[in-house]
DNA sequence: CGAGTCGTACGATAGGCATCGTAGTACGGC
DNA sequence: GCCGTACTACGATGCCTATCGTACGACTCG
């Protein structure tokens, strides 16, 4: 099971709640490529993965950064499990919120590479 | 009738060719609030519009920015009419490159100012 | 032609942000 | 206790951008 054994590990890091969500601040996130990338990875995995599984053209302190305004614009959220931090997409909270978004908003990443890789 | 005498002023706006329409620029153009503004009316509207004509909280000069910002990721199609320049959605370009992503943004959009005005 | 309206261009300004390097903290294993 | 790994914090840097004011160009109407 993935959701029943957590040990959180005492440091918690800060989300937003689900109604404290802006549209504005998801659609920022994902303007940027790296981060289209990584939840574009993320969505592909469909479960949670640690910073250092992911493959970004960026040093680890950029990736920080990224994960921060990922997770601060309540697009994912992230738990930390011994020395590794887990990232997960936050699907339910955004699908209940923004319904269809997310699924097109991937499709859309996807459809975008389909074409640029020559089809 | 509104569609059929173009006499395009000579003065000519250049636009993205489809192709050419990347998803960060749209998702970096909506995620400006004054520019999500600015589509939503335009949505609403379902016609093309005058810069003039839109309810923007900035000066003429910043809300030409944005028009311009908004033409040069391909969300809209502007064109010279006399003095005004009409502004339209790429409603059928947009949906082509990505299907359902534009209706989504838009549902989001409303969802999201309906619970904010408190139902 | 002259005046008024609509929108642009340009410069200035201030803030945001993507990027990096380095130094440091938290945790797990030996 | 010590070391290695995973990630963070902080400061620096350079670019991008949202905002404005002012001066200007294009067009319409009298």
């Amino acid at each position: 099971m993935t959701t029943a054994a957590p040990v959180p590990s005492s440091r918690d890091l800060p989300h937003p709640a689900c109604g404290e969500i802006r549209l504005e601040g998801v659609l920022h996130a994902l303007s940027d490529p790296v981060r289209l990338r990584i939840v574009r990875e993320l969505a592909a995995a469909g479960a949670a993965l640690s910073c250092s599984q992911f493959d970004v053209p960026v040093t680890k302190s950029t990736s920080t950064h990224h994960f921060r305004v990922l997770r601060e614009s309540g697009v994912i959220r992230q738990v930390y499990e011994g020395t590794a931090k887990m990232n997960a997409l936050r699907r339910d909270d955004l699908d209940d919120l923004f319904p269809g978004l997310l699924d097109s908003l991937l499709a859309a990443a996807t459809h975008q590479a389909d074409r640029r890789n020559g089809t």
